[in-house]
DNA sequence: CATGAATGAGCGTTCATTCAT
DNA sequence: TATGAATGAACGCTCATTCAT
C-alpha cells in the first residue's frame, strides 16, 4: 500500500499550497514568511521543506494546474482557429469556447486566478518568477491567436500586439472585478458583452 | 547663499526616490530593502530616516507628483463632460483631452507609471498603501467619468463599472506594453487607434 | 527517552539568565545588549527570542524566584506576627524568622539579591520593571508587617512607614556590603546586631 | 565684556543640565539619549558636544555642587567630632550640624539628591560613574565619622561599618521616600526621630 | 559660535534554512 | 518521518559623534 504515504504527501502539499493561498491573497507572495505559511497550514516548520525548496516552488506548485489548464485551453482555441479557416462563424465559436473554458476556470480555482491577477504585473524575480512566466507565456499565445485571427480576416488591421493588450487588459481588469466581488451587475452576461464590445470595436 | 540647505535637502530626497524607483522597477517595492536603496543612491543609512519615517512615506512622496496629476486630469475631464452635456463632438473632445494629459504624463514621469502599473493590483499593506489607494481612487474616478457621458447619451447601455473597466483594463494595458519598450508600432498612433476601438465598442 | 527537549529547553534558559545576571551585575541592566547575553552564554541571537520576547521579560523569568520567596517569606511573617498576638517574645521570634529566611535567600541566590539591590531604587521603566514592581510589594509588605507589629504593641509609636524604612534601609545597605565582598567582621554576626539595634532603637 | 559670553556658557550649561536631571529621574541615567536632553533643553544637538564631551561629563557637572556640598558638610562635621573631644554633648550637636546641613540640601537641590538616591547602588561604568564614585566617597568620610566617634566613646563597640551602613542606609531610605512625595508624616519631624533612634539603638 | 544634516556603528528583531530528537 | 529547536545572516531602525553651513 505505497497508496497511503502517496495520500499524505498530496494532502500536505496541498495543505501547505492552500494555507498559502490565503495569506498570498491577503498580503501578496513577498510579504507572507515562511513561518506564516506553516502555521496558517498547521504543520511542522520543517515540513515544507520536505515538499518544497522554497516559495517559489510552492508558487510552481500552487500554479501548475491553472498554468496547464489555461494552455491547454489556449492550445484547443488556436487549434479551433486554424481549422475554421476564413469562416467567420466558426472563428467566433473557437474564440466562445475559449471565453467558456476560463469562465470554468472562474468557477473551479478562482482564488489561484485572483493571484496570478494581482502580481502577474511584477517583475519575474524570487518567489513571483512563476507567475510572471506564465503571464507572459498567455500573452505570447493570446498575440499568436490574434494573428492568426486576421489571417483569417477576423480582425480590422490593427497590430496584433495592440488588438491582443486590449482584449487580455479589459478581460483581466473585469475578471479582476468580478473575483474581488466587486458588484458589476450580473456576472454570466459579462462575458457575452465583453465578446460584443470586442467584436463591434475590433470586428471587420 | 540663503537656500543651500533646502537645496541639499531636495537633492537628497530625489537621489533617494530616483534610487528607489530603479530598484522598486528592478524586483518590486516588497523585496527591495532600505539598505539597498542607500547604498544605490549614495548616502548613509540614517540619512534614509531624516527624510522618510519608513518605506511606505518614501512611496507616499514618490507618487504624490503622478497622483495629484492624474487626480487633476480627471477632474479636468469631468468638468468638460459635463460641460459638453449632450454634444457628442464636445464629449468626446473631454476624453480626448484626458488622452493627451496622460500622454504627458507618460512622456514626464515613465518609471512612475511603471512602477504604479506593475504594483496598483495587488493587496495594498504595508509598503505598496499609496499605490493601491491611488489605484482605487483612480478607478472611482473613471466610474464617475463613465456615468456622466452615459448620462449624456455617449456609451450604451452597459453597467457603467463594466465598460469603464474594459476601457481602464484596456489602456493599462497597453501602456504597460508601451513602458515595458515593447514593440507596438508606432507608439503615437495607439491613442487614436484605441480611442476608435472604444468608440466602436462602447459607443451608441 | 522523554525529556530531553524539555531538558534542553531548560538548561537554555538557565544559561541566558546567568549569562545575563553576570554581565548585569557588572554594568547594570540598562547597559547590557542582547547580543553580549547571548555571546556570554554561547548560544545564537535567536535563540534569545525564542525563550523570551525581550530583556523585560528574561529579568521577570531571572527574579521569579527570589519573588516568589520573599513575597512567602513576608506571608510567613505577618502571619506568625498575627499570631503572636501581643506576646513579646513570640513578634520577636516572627522577626527573626524572617531574618533567617531571608539569610538563607543570601546563601541562595547572591548575586539575584545584589542586582536588586542595586537597581530597585531606579525607575520601573523599560528592562527594570520587574524590579521595582518587585521593590514596592516588599515595600508594602514591609509596612503592613511594622503595622502589626505596632498594633500588638512592639514598636514604639513612630509612624509605620518612617520606622519601617529605617528598618529596610538599614538591611538593604547591610546586606548590599556583605553581598559586595566588604569586610563587615562575621557575617553570622550582623543579624543578631541589627537585630539588637532595632530593638533597642524601635523598641518600647 | 567678556562676562557675557561667560553668562550665556552657564546659561546653556544650566539649561542642558536642568533638561538631563528632569529626564533622569523619570527614566534613569542610561536610558537618556542626547538628542532627548538637546530637545527638552531646546538647544542645538553640536551645542551639547560644545559644553560636555559626553554624558559622564554631564553628570559630572550636574553633581558637582552636591558633591562639594556633601563633602565639606562632613568635613566640618569631622572637625567638630574631633574638637568635641569626648564631649558627648558636643558630639552630638557635630552630627546633629551634619544632619542640619542634609537637611539644606534637600531644599536646594532636591532632584540632584533624588537622581543620586535612585542611581548610587548601581554598578559605576559609563555615564553613572561620577554618581558612583560620589557615593562611594560618602561612604568612606561617614565611616571615618563614624571611627571618630567610636574612639571618643560615642557608640557601642559594633564594626563602624555596620553602625554607618544602618545609619547611611536608614537616612538614605527615608530620604528617598521624602524626595518621592510619599506620606511620611510631618517631614521636619523625621531628623529628630532619626536622631532618636539612631541615639537608641547605636548609643551607649 | 550655533545649527541641523550626515554618518558609521550598533541594537533589537526576524528570517530562511538546517539539525537533533 | 515529523517535529520543534538552533543558527547566521540580514533587516529596520537609532545612537553618539562629526561636519558643513
Amino acid at each position: 500500500m505505497g497508496g497511503k504515504r502517496d495520500a499524505n504527501r498530496r494532502k500536505r502539499i496541498e495543505q501547505l499550497c492552500q494555507a498559502a493561498l490565503t495569506l498570498f491573497l491577503e498580503r501578496g507572495t513577498e510579504a507572507v514568511t515562511i513561518d506564516e505559511i506553516v502555521r496558517e497550514a498547521g504543520v511542522a516548520k520543517a515540513s515544507f521543506y520536505r515538499y518544497f525548496r522554497d516559495k517559489t516552488e510552492l508558487i510552481q506548485t500552487l500554479f501548475a494546474p491553472l498554468g496547464e489548464a489555461l494552455v491547454e485551453a489556449f492550445n484547443r482555441c488556436e487549434v479551433a482557429l486554424e481549422k475554421a479557416d476564413a469562416d467567420a462563424g466558426r472563428l467566433v465559436m473557437a474564440y466562445q469556447g475559449l471565453g467558456a473554458e476560463l469562465a470554468m476556470l472562474m468557477g473551479q480555482m478562482p482564488r489561484e486566478l485572483l493571484l496570478y491577477l494581482q502580481e502577474n504585473r511584477a517583475p519575474g524575480v524570487t518567489a513571483r518568477a512563476p507567475i510572471r512566466a506564465l503571464s507572459d507565456e498567455i500573452d505570447q499565445r493570446a498575440i499568436r491567436l490574434t494573428e492568426v485571427a486576421r489571417t483569417h480576416g477576423l480582425w480590422r488591421p490593427i497590430d496584433p500586439r495592440v488588438s491582443t493588450y486590449v482584449v487580455v487588459g479589459a478581460s483581466e481588469r473585469l475578471l479582476l472585478g468580478v473575483l474581488r466581488g466587486e458588484e458589476l451587475g450580473e456576472v454570466a452576461k459579462i462575458p457575452g458583452q465583453v465578446a460584443e464590445l470586442i467584436l463591434r470595436g475590433l470586428g471587420t
